[in-house]
DNA sequence: TTGTATGCGTTATCAA
DNA sequence: TTGATAACGCATACAA
């Protein structure tokens, strides 16, 4: 099959390149009967556009970036699945990266696109707590940004976020009226991002009922099962909480296995909420009560939103951050 | 911020534009003192390499593309994962495209890509039952494609797969071996490919230990969960089997549902086993059974098979077929 | 070791 | 309506 371009073409019609470059463009002058001719020879010989050319002539790869600290979540893939969706039916491409929750390969891998190889970026940062200056060496005007879930706020990017504070009151309300007395509070890092939000969300509503916030019911987990298994086996036999808010899906798996294992009964003896998306919690043992971001549409907004500051490249692009709501879904782990 | 690129490097340092492309090459004749002096500069102005130019200029794109029927399943995001893994290792990105079970938008999705958008394609095709002659207008040395999981056996394209029908079959036994006598088979298309082998496994099972193969027991699915419910409700009242084998992860939760719908126990009165990759399965109620597949393994050895192939590019690619094996995890779904 | 010139495949400008 | 030509940014063959 030998190479099958423009010109090759462009010759065996006797045409020259341009004519035919302009039957493939929609609003271009051309005789009706020469176009016809040329797509139905270029159809025949099974012609495609090369796509770096094109690119490189019109300064655009109709691709997107989607950014997200893992894969294995399945909040994160119906991010995408929402954001792969609307980019599709912009005809724009999306190109998935992992940073596995590491800011040098979020930096790495955002500086090496920043010329040309995606339009724009949607991306869950790794975390406040690290130095993401790089992002002020980006020219956001010529590849946007929008941020989702986790944001940095000193940078001047829109975002989608979810009303993480005000579901984080509500389910510790839930776990209140429940009469639980000690909620531990499980979470990746208290300090920062969504945590922060988590977290004092969590404790406005021990205030409000005047429950203490005992800081040892505040407890750091980390990414790794095995770590967490460690962490909550020991809260659950040192501090012996009643009820268990998850900030993070993961960490509620986590405390199921240790309760399985240790034999503590969810709901009778630790109620359990967490932040979490699965589509299937209402088969766990027992039935999990979760806090359902709607990530699709977290996806789809924040695609939304990048496609719009894509139409518009001379404006400065919008900065503005929209706060999705989140829903609690009171299941049979947090009550009785 | 004015536009930086090789030009404007080599303006500033007063040298010349080859000179100054050369620092950016490993393999290149080129003054020691000269390349960290454009390095340092190149830096300082935060210059980015143009993917499409270098793409144009090198025909390639350090791409490839991950093509799955949907992103909504964990199997299917694993193998993402892997192959993702082994992509970056070997400075690939990767493009994630999901084509909801639609040979046209697989079709119009691989064709499109198939002129210098990607440099391979890693794909599940959409189904055997489909047209799928488009693959004969593929240059598949310009573009090479291995298959995973489902594959089209008419093309010679290499492929990874699992040992379906073995499978199938020892989870057939399993059932068999807890004194099941009616057993179930949930399938999407029993007619082809993956659903095929899975249905012969299951039969030659039955045929083995002298059970008989009832047809009203072998289920044709479908990819809708308010459909799918109907269908097994229908099962479970009216044949009323004593185990069932979901071929699709998705179907044993829906076994799930409709067993809590109607109160049917299980395992007590249906015993259930599935393909299914989910991580937290032992979590459920009951702890269910599951032929897991390597899924991240597919993605990788996926992926490592393409990049082989992209290593050769004068070589015809290579057509193998690699089989992995699953495993059995029995759980209390099945016991008892 | 560095510079000059050319081409990758496409689109756009201008002239015919 | 069509054709000739330049340009997009980069990398290489060849010349110096």
């Amino acid at each position: 099959m030998s190479k099958v371009d423009i010109k090759s073409i462009a010759k065996a019609l006797n045409l020259s390149k341009s004519t035919v470059s302009r039957a493939f463009q929609s609003n271009s002058d051309i005789n009706a009967n020469t176009r016809s001719r040329i797509l139905a020879y270029a159809n025949e010989v099974n012609y495609r556009p090369n796509h770096y050319a094109s690119n490189l002539r019109e300064q655009k790869s109709k691709t997107i970036a989607v950014v997200v600290p893992e894969l294995e979540n399945n909040y994160f893939t119906q991010i995408i699945k929402g954001a792969e969706q609307i980019a599709k039916e912009a005809g724009y491409h999306t190109l998935v990266y992992a940073t596995d929750d590491n800011v040098c390969k979020e930096r790495e891998f955002v500086t090496s696109i920043s010329n040309g190889k995606v339009d724009g970026v949607l991306m869950s940062v790794v975390g406040e707590g690290h130095d993401h200056s790089y992002l002020f060496n980006i020219d956001l005007v010529k590849m946007p940004i929008v941020f989702f879930d986790r944001l940095y706020d000193d940078v001047a990017i829109p975002g989608i976020t979810t009303d993480d504070y005000q579901s984080s009151f509500e389910a510790t309300e839930h776990l209140i009226q429940e009469g639980c007395k000690s909620i531990a509070f499980l979470v990746i890092d208290k300090d920062h991002s969504i945590g922060k939000e988590r977290c004092m969300g969590y404790t406005d509503a021990l205030k409000k009922h005047q429950l203490p916030v005992r800081e040892e019911l505040i407890v750091n987990c980390s990414n790794s099962y095995t770590e967490n298994f460690v962490i909550i086996t020991d809260l659950l036999t040192t501090d012996k909480p009643d009820a268990v808010f998850a900030s993070v899906e993961r960490l509620a798996f986590s405390t199921y296995y240790v309760c399985n294992h240790l034999g503590v009964s969810i709901p009778d003896q630790v109620k359990v909420v967490a932040f979490s998306s699965l589509q299937i919690a209402e088969l766990l043992s027992p039935p999990l009560s979760t806090i359902v971001q709607p990530a699709e549409q977290i996806g789809r907004e924040a695609a939304r939103l990048l496609l719009k500051n894509l139409k518009n490249p001379n404006l400065t692009p919008s900065t503005d951050q929209i706060v999705l709501k989140s829903e609690l879904k009171i299941r049979k782990s947090s009550q009785g």
